[in-house]
DNA sequence: CGATATTATGACAATAATGTCACCAAGCTG
DNA sequence: CAGCTTGGTGACATTATTGTCATAATATCG
């Protein structure tokens, strides 16, 4: 039982996109980043496999059409690795294809999308089988110029560095991450993290703030929480 | 600094309408209002990137037939936007051109829905993407035979009582629902919570073990927590 | 430039969390 | 059963966290 050999710190979640269309190839890719993921690409199936000698991903992506080979003949060269044959696959075909879907979950791929697909379904598919290949959740990462949050294992660093963080100042940092460039009013602060009926001073979150600035300041001398009198602060690096 | 108004006390949500049509457009525009949204809105792709210099919305729905860009277009440059380009988006297209034109175009979208589409659907959908993206109310649930934990709140709950537990025993207990039935040797568990290099002590282990079962028994006298003795700890429900 | 409102900050007391230990209880082996 | 091993438990000291307050600093506005 191997799987739990990995630190969840230090779990980095990689998924090669195979698509030929670059503008939906840059697309996922970017949608894939934004969620913290490391994007692998290729344009065809060839390219897809000499990317494979090289990385190792932990998830696959596969347009059905390649202009080089079917997806299925992709999936098909994958499973016959060794190293890589259990990696999970995702199929993406067009409606019209359908009646392929059965062919392609039974020449081995895991899963499959007919397009158009949200990203939202697909990145939650893409969560669930990393869920079930790793027996852990993925890492939810949230960044902000420099400031990189996992949440999931409770850390922060900034430009690298990793900072502490109390629990109520890592929400407060989580909450602003959440929010970039917003106003975020005292009142809603204290509804987010506190919660709606408790009893805690409007000066608490000062206090909660001025130690989060102290926290931040630890390894970056530059201001990140900005003060908007009267209202209430706001994430932004200026 | 934002460039449209901020209410102090409330949060206000930013919706831009970019729709040719007049009716559909309006009628959204009604409802959404009605619904406590601002809106703003749009006719055309470029009347919509004209908006989007002035106003920063929370959210965007875009139609895919536009005058003079599709839709798809319209994403790609929004998404080049550094200012804006983490904006939610949800597209709309008309059911005709499900099949092949759009194929999976509308990948930039987060979310896609086909028209006619139910004005409470795409709420329901608007909803939950300012949800996701303003971080209220997320929930990251794991659930377990009753034990209810939603990781993004730091909550957990047994048949619906609520458990208070420390930061320790909260992820001892998420290692364990992320786990479920499988057998955590000491070493995995120290490894998972305190890190590879740490120096804590094989026992510490598990006195936190005791301390979550006394919290877990708070509310359910069951036993959840089975010792396999010699190796470690197993999350099951006997 | 004051006068006023608002935020920043240091200090503090109360509480919570944490890791370790010593000792007890329960399994296991022969 | 006797002896050994391993886990359970309560106690404890140390440190961290937290909310509040008083006061200083700063912004805002007439």
């Amino acid at each position: 039982m191997s799987t739990f050999d990995e630190n969840p710190n230090e779990m980095q979640n990689n998924i090669l996109i195979v698509e030929d269309d670059m503008a939906i190839r840059e697309m996922m890719a970017f949608s894939l980043r934004r969620e913290g993921f490391e994007t692998y690409k290729a344009s065809s199936g060839n390219e897809a496999l000499e990317q494979l000698n090289q990385v190792h991903p932990d998830l696959i992506v596969i347009d059905w059409g390649l202009p080089d080979m079917s997806g299925i003949d992709l999936i098909d060269m994958i499973r016959r690795d060794d190293v890589i044959k259990e990696v999970p696959i995702i199929m993406l075909t067009a409606r019209a294809e359908e009646s392929d879907k059965v062919k392609g979950l039974e020449r081995g791929a895991d899963d499959y999308l007919t397009k158009p697909a949200s990203m939202l379904e697909l990145m939650a598919r893409i969560r669930a089988h990393l869920r079930r290949s790793s027996g852990f959740e993925t890492n939810h990462r949230i960044e902000y110029k420099g400031i990189v949050m996992d949440a999931d294992a409770h850390e922060v660093s900034i430009d690298g560095n990793p900072i502490n963080l109390s629990l109520t100042e890592f929400k407060l940092l989580k909450l602003f991450l959440q929010n970039p460039n917003k106003l975020l009013a005292r009142e809603h602060i204290l509804n987010h993290i506190w919660g709606r009926n408790t009893f805690v001073e409007d000066r608490t979150v000062d206090v909660h703030i001025l130690r989060l600035r102290k926290a931040l300041k630890k390894h970056h001398k530059e201001k990140w929480i900005q003060t908007i009198r009267g209202v209430g602060y706001k994430l932004a690096h200026t």
